[in-house]
DNA sequence: TTTATATTTCGATAACTAACGAAATGAAAT
DNA sequence: ATTTCATTTCGTTAGTTATCGAAATATAAA
């Protein structure tokens, strides 16, 4: 159907969930981490990683009571593959997109995880 | 800003949009044109083609009492070029595109457009 | 200069989306 | 088994979007 079609856009169409898109290509990470740079509610931060998710860009991988959230290494679709691989043409690398790399990098989630 | 990345996604992500651009990809169609076809209000038509030129997905030419909207043959922004130059990649013939494309041929401004 | 017609703008409404906090779930540590 | 803590689900709210019909605008024809 057309509406799948347009799944893939839909999920690009929000800031909150690009900044996670670049996030993970530096680094997969738990939903706590993503929440303590993006400044989100947990549960706001969980929806868009499912819909990330529903889409065919990330796969979760359980580690204990965390989850981590990773870029996905195998896309079946091949506009999802050809997004993942030009992710720099698509969404290039704002202020905002730099300094969450810089965070990413040295996020601890034994030290922001604490509900 | 961010925000406005996400601009161009926004515009694929309706599915009457992605119509009217593999129609435009056809042909050059006015307004009601592409009403008759989506079966759509015009001003409903007419907000979706403003959308799609704010993107820069199109432009419109002027033609007595018509209005063309055509693909845009020069986009400044690379990721639009890039979009338009492999659409069919990103849109693929779905059975309503391919009906689309029939009607596109044959429609006839002359007798459907009588509001 | 009226009249006809194509398009856009405006105002209203219904559907959808992003966000939150609270409650529920699941897994690890005590 | 109880507690702790990460995550998800749920219910709600505010903001956005798609849609329509009616009114306003613009251009061509009579």
């Amino acid at each position: 159907m057309l509406k799948e079609n347009t799944k893939i856009f839909k999920a690009l169409s929000d800031p909150n969930r690009l900044r996670i898109l670049k996030m993970l290509q530096t680094k997969s990470l738990c939903v706590c981490e993503i929440t303590e740079i993006l400044k989100l509610a947990n549960s706001t931060v969980s929806k868009h990683l499912s819909i990330l998710k529903a889409a065919g860009f990330i796969i979760e991988e359980k580690e204990g009571k965390w989850v981590n959230y990773k870029i996905n290494p195998t896309p079946s679709d091949k506009r999802i593959s050809s997004v993942l691989n030009t992710l720099d043409f698509w969404i290039g690398d704002e202020e905002i997109i730099i300094a969450d790399k810089l965070k990413v990098k040295t996020v601890n989630r034994n030290l922001v995880c604490k509900t």
